[in-house]
DNA sequence: CCGGGAGGGGATAAAATTATCCCTACCCGA
DNA sequence: TCGGGTAGGGATAATTTTATCCCCTCCCGG
């Protein structure tokens, strides 16, 4: 969490959810929690695309916040899981309607934005 | 919208709809948009905090996902309203259950940014 | 004793997003 | 004719968010 320097004012609820999971990977690991992978390593290796670097700063936003809450068991070698808090299950009806809007529009947005990089030049 | 170099992927319909609703001001402009605030100057009444130019960037992005569509009336002065589509419609009740949930998070959320910003020393 | 896997993070670079500044054009009323 | 309101956008700076790179500890199996 770096610290900002233009206030952002909060004042609709959208708003505030935005902030909690609003990062570029919050989404697949609540989505991932919520589905019962608990351990880093395991939600790594579910998104390789991110580093364990950046998954472990947005898993510290989201406990933060209170939506996922952390156990850490003294063994060797070192094992960490996460889980959903009760704040956080609440959530989980949310990001469910949320997933299932998005769902039903990948199609058409994925031909959008191929569009786009046609139009740009730009092929990923 | 600017060009991306790192790609993302939208495995989760998630990812998706945060790409569509993910910016600063979105949020803000489709609560008001769908609570009938349609021209741009009111719009940029409603959130001075923001800079005409960049509601205009994300409006148009909105309007790129065909989330909202625009009435261009060819009079002087030019008038110009903003609605949601059907499919924009189709998003109310996900934008509705997201803004419910933070609204009962508002207060709790305001005092953890108060005691981040206590303990780094910054006061906004 | 080396490699790999578990866990974690500092320093810094790159990319993406927002803000700022200023300019366009038009019309109206004082 | 000046100030204000309508609407829009180019160029560029600042801020914020992500990525990259490399480092740490500990243990186990070959």
């Amino acid at each position: 969490m770096y610290e900002k320097k233009i206030p952002k004012d909060f004042s609709c609820g959208m708003a505030v959810l935005m902030e909690i999971i609003g990062g570029k990977w919050k989404s697949y690991l609540l989505f991932l929690i919520g589905k019962g992978v608990r351990r880093p390593s395991e939600l790594h290796r579910q998104v390789p695309a991110a580093t364990k670097r950046v998954l472990n700063l947005q898993l510290k936003e989201l406990e933060f916040h209170g939506i996922i809450g952390k156990d850490i068991y003294p063994e060797l070698p070192p094992r960490v899981e996460y889980f959903l808090t009760d704040f956080g299950q609440s959530l989980m009806p949310v990001i469910n309607a949320m997933d299932n809007w998005g769902s039903g529009y990948v199609g058409e947005f994925r031909q959008l934005m191929e569009r786009k990089s046609e139009l740009s030049g730009i092929h990923n």
